[in-house]
DNA sequence: CGCATAATGTTATAACATTACGCGGTTAGT
DNA sequence: ACTAACCGCGTAATGTTATAACATTATGCG
């Protein structure tokens, strides 16, 4: 699944059943429980493409009846983080939607400067990099890479 | 200037003159000042390898007589940030003293997951990734990237 | 059913960062 | 030399992000 949400209009509400039915299909396999409340909060990060910070989901989680204190976001997020369903986007202290959710991959990330909209960085460019990365550390510090995550920021195309 | 800070013991004291006395002529070129308070942070930065939080400064400048409130050392951070003398690890709200401060450079960081103990990757290194990242990220988004920052987990040498 | 465990509710607090206001010293223009 | 503008810092208050600690409810299994 490549959302593209930076190459122009595309039809979200694809997004988001794709990522629902991802999250049942994964959550199934692990033999861990995809719960209503943790439903929510993958739909309320799945809204759009820009990263939503936990303080936002609150309101939201809130408005549809459920308790709205920190730790229930922050343990609905955590198990999201642990599932692969979301990332968290450190500089932005913000959280987003994977857009690969069947793949372990090293995680990066384009965020665009002006408008917010944050687009993962492909798997297949993360291996690439990641191969760069290895050998260098390797070589250079003796040092053994587990994880990576990259952030990137720019202009994006639509706000070029 | 190169730590080698992951390769075993190293002279700390030579890198902390040499962070000192790169920081002297880069501010005195830019004809911005090296207060006392902002050479005292710089110090306490450059005392170790290990990432240091803006709250872990505070007491430190409270014992030699300065004041000891956020704004205080933050703004020192800023200035230091700004200056290219240090750079904030986002994944840790840690700050650390750069390793290469006289050239621009994307930054990158290694991380050990174990001991903490943190790396800058060279920006030669950062220069070959920045290849990479810019022709793909224009092939597959049309985005433009500006600037990037990474950060790499694992286990340091060390720690093996 | 009765138990173990997972999930959530609730209260409080820790950790990180910024806003707003003011004051004294330095400096540039007149 | 006067003074306006700016810079660096002090201080108080507040905003934002995240976790600890403990209580309660829901779920699944023998």
């Amino acid at each position: 699944m490549v959302t593209l949400s930076l190459q122009g209009s595309h039809d979200h509400q694809h997004c988001i059943r794709s990522a629902l039915q991802s999250a049942h299909e994964i959550c199934q396999q692990r033999g861990v429980r995809l719960t209503e409340l943790r439903r929510n909060v993958l739909e309320f990060i799945w809204q759009n493409h820009r990263p939503i910070s936990a303080y936002d989901i609150l309101p939201q989680l809130a408005e549809c009846g459920f308790n709205s204190s920190p730790p229930t976001v922050y343990r609905a997020l955590d198990f999201l983080l642990e599932c692969g369903l979301i990332h968290r986007i450190s500089s932005l202290n913000a959280y987003i939607g994977c857009s690969y959710p069947h793949q372990e991959h090293a995680i990066g990330f384009f965020v665009c400067q002006q408008c917010g909209i944050a687009e993962e960085l492909s798997p297949s460019l993360m291996d690439t990099l990641d191969q760069q990365l290895s050998t260098s550390l390797d070589q250079q510090l003796g040092a053994e890479v587990k994880q990576h995550t990259m952030e990137v920021t720019g202009i994006c195309r639509q706000c070029q």
